[in-house]
DNA sequence: AAATTCTCCTGAAGGC
DNA sequence: TGCCTTCAGGAGAATT
């Protein structure tokens, strides 16, 4: 399931293709996405100035608005030839001058979204919390946070109007590394073993943009690769193995609406 | 206000 | 072998 650093991966695989670029044309085969696809004929002739990211969304950046794209669940983004025939839940097409971007999405959670506006200001996007590799992501803001309220912290981590873009994958691992239990209530943890989570958490997602990002299932790479973090996580998806640092047998169980595995004897 | 539950969808896995 | 049921999972919306 594409996380950021598997949405950024997608955007960095992506720019050297199509920045500059002018569209030629874009196709709609499913609008019926998370929310309906706007029709967008109005970017024919339009050339693609940047590709930028915030949270999980991806922000294609045009001289007179901005496309959004959100992976959801399922999502890729594939650089292919423009003749390429489209395969079953290839909804959306961007073509260029010898490349098509297509995105791929079977389980249809994902979005494609036109604004005119600055994209920080859409309503997805303007109560977004910190991007959490960025300086504004740091320990007062995540100890202050997490001191008025109530909730597991592995909820907190997850919630993106705290810190945008950490996702069930990310979240399990940083707590692991932090030595914190992701059940625990967010105001009984101290400031030094917050500050541990925050470094654990840019961490964890830098490491993870460098292999790529995490296949588990659906997730392709621009070119069609997966990415490689997958052999780098520690207990996601391993619960009952053994934990690599104890060899205590992995537990799992639903926090906030979410699988999350945890070591009893490594995390408190 | 904050916390919890509901909802969208498909493919995979499990049961019989 | 095959059909039916169950469920994961991002995150906004609805509800308490």
């Amino acid at each position: 399931m594409p996380e950021l650093p598997e949405v950024e991966t997608t955007r960095r695989g992506i720019i050297p293709h199509i920045e500059g670029q002018i569209v030629h044309g874009t196709a709609v085969r499913q609008p019926e996405l998370r929310w309906p696809v706007p029709t967008l004929e109005h970017l024919t002739g339009q050339t693609l100035r940047t590709v930028m990211r915030r949270a999980k969304y991806l922000l294609l950046h045009f001289d007179h608005g901005t496309l959004i794209l959100h992976l959801g669940m399922s999502g890729s983004l594939r650089i292919l030839p423009p003749d390429t025939p489209p395969q079953a839940h290839d909804h959306f097409d961007l073509v260029f001058g010898g490349l098509c971007l297509r995105l791929r999405d079977p389980r249809r959670f994902g979005a494609v979204l036109w604004t005119d506006q600055p994209p920080e200001r859409h309503p997805l996007l303007r109560r977004l919390g910190p991007e959490p590799l960025s300086d504004t992501f740091d320990t007062n803001h995540l100890y202050t946070t997490a001191r008025h309220r109530h909730i597991p912290i592995k909820a907190l981590v997850m919630d993106g109007h705290v810190v945008a873009g950490v996702g069930n994958i990310y979240a399990t691992e940083a707590l692991f590394l932090s030595g914190i239990a992701p059940a625990r209530r967010c105001n009984r943890i101290a400031r030094p073993r917050i500050a541990m989570l925050v470094k654990h958490i840019k961490q964890v997602l830098t490491k993870a943009i460098t292999q790529g990002g995490t296949t588990l299932r659906d997730f392709q790479r621009e070119d069609g690769r997966p990415g490689y973090f997958a052999q780098s996580l520690c207990i996601y998806g391993h619960e009952g193995l053994p934990c690599p640092a104890c060899g205590t047998t992995l537990r799992a169980r639903s926090i906030a609406q979410r699988n999350s595995t945890w070591c009893p004897h490594c995390q408190h």
